[in-house]
DNA sequence: GCCGAAGTGGAGGATGTTCCTCAACTTCGG
DNA sequence: CCGAAGTTGAGGAACATCCTCCACTTCGGC
């Protein structure tokens, strides 16, 4: 009794479907989740129809093409708990994540939609990792003990809409500021004080104005 | 010979010109440049003809209501150079702009186009002043010697578009944002070096990049 | 080869946004 | 009182994005 006969693709239709995650992946590299499905359409050598026949929102494609690649994030978080120093493994997250997301801009709107429906799996996979990898620099006492996991994403929400804005003439240029910031993370006696940590539900709401919406006009 | 008959205006025309221009104050405070000359219309209680008869562009009406606004800046940026600290005053100086930043947005976008026709004289005014007080914060060796004035501006834009995308939920969460970045620029025997400086023209290229166009479709 | 089902293309309608004009009307003030 | 100055806001022009639709092409089992 399975509703959905999997009926296989036509070949040609598997190639274009192909064709299109392809192209997807190039185009929402480069402009995000900002990029249209004609965009798509055009890189892939496709009409849009094709497209929108396989992928009958933008939210389907995009979690076709994103799904895994934000398994990325998670098994660098690992790689990242398993470095000897805590600290050095905090900034390595930091700075090799960013650099991902600085990369490809359609990875940077992902995580940052991680509480969307889609992506809320990979997620829960990352906010514990994130939890102990901070947890653990703490511990050691190299991270000033008023950071907070949920300054995590608004961190990188900052530095990654920084490398946004210079992507065109120094798109390396966020490292710099990046690492202020971690040298403002180190653990110090005279540290200035932070003010109140976020809440989740602000860590949400920075999220969500720093993604273009990805709404279908359908209803 | 003055080409120019300075005809006064109507009483009543006065009067609608100053309420379009306190309305412009509140809507780009809001929206920043982003905002509708017809927004600006209504929030005056004025037909959008009447704003365009007064304000031939949106330019036109910018410069009326910004010129003197990046002013306060400049005079803020004197204030701090009088500061008995170097420190003080750089740290007071970059706090206390961010949110005049932070709460008026077109304030916001006026400082970041100061290359820009219009603001250029403000720019010219503020640029010494920010560079003087930087290197007095070197000088005294408070400031980390990586760290240059061209540093400022992409500072204060990364922070001020934080403050932009929390502003629904948390209109003052940059300024956590900030003290870490601020930590970051105390000089210190173990920081981590930043990379090259960003030139001039990668400054003008991130402030650009950060406002709106502000374009008219007339030619 | 043939033919029906599957697949394709891309012009164009629907919807939305912003800018700005203009012709009929109102108000001012000498 | 009347002409000049001012006002209004519907609506046209320009643009962007989404998505549909149907005439057409291609596949692949027979």
């Amino acid at each position: 009794m399975t509703g959905t006969e999997v009926r296989p693709l036509r070949r040609d239709a598997q190639r274009n479907r192909e064709r299109i995650i392809a192209a997807a992946r190039e185009v929402f590299a480069a402009r995000g989740f900002a990029a249209t499905l004609d965009d798509v359409a055009h890189h892939a050598g496709v009409g849009v129809g094709t497209v929108y026949r396989r992928f009958p929102t933008k939210e389907a494609l995009v979690e076709a093409v994103f799904s895994d690649r934000l398994e990325d994030l998670v098994t660098l978080a690992e790689e990242s708990l398993a470095a000897p120093s805590a600290w050095d493994g905090l900034t390595g997250f930091l700075r090799r994540s960013a650099r991902m997301h600085a990369v490809d801009r359609g990875l940077r709107d992902a995580a940052l939609s991680m509480d969307e429906h889609h992506f809320v799996q990979a997620g829960e996979h990352i906010v514990p990792l994130v939890e102990q990898l901070m947890d653990r620099a703490h511990a050691e006492g190299t991270l000033r003990p008023d950071a907070g996991f949920r300054d995590f994403p608004i961190i990188m929400a900052m530095v990654t809409d920084l490398a946004r804005h210079s992507a065109e003439c120094r798109p390396d240029l966020f490292e710099r500021y990046l690492e202020l910031v971690i040298d403002g993370l180190r653990a110090r006696p005279d540290n200035g004080s932070l003010g109140t940590e976020p809440s989740e539900a602000d860590v949400r709401g920075v999220m969500r104005e720093c993604v273009p919406p990805l709404e279908s006009r359908r209803r």
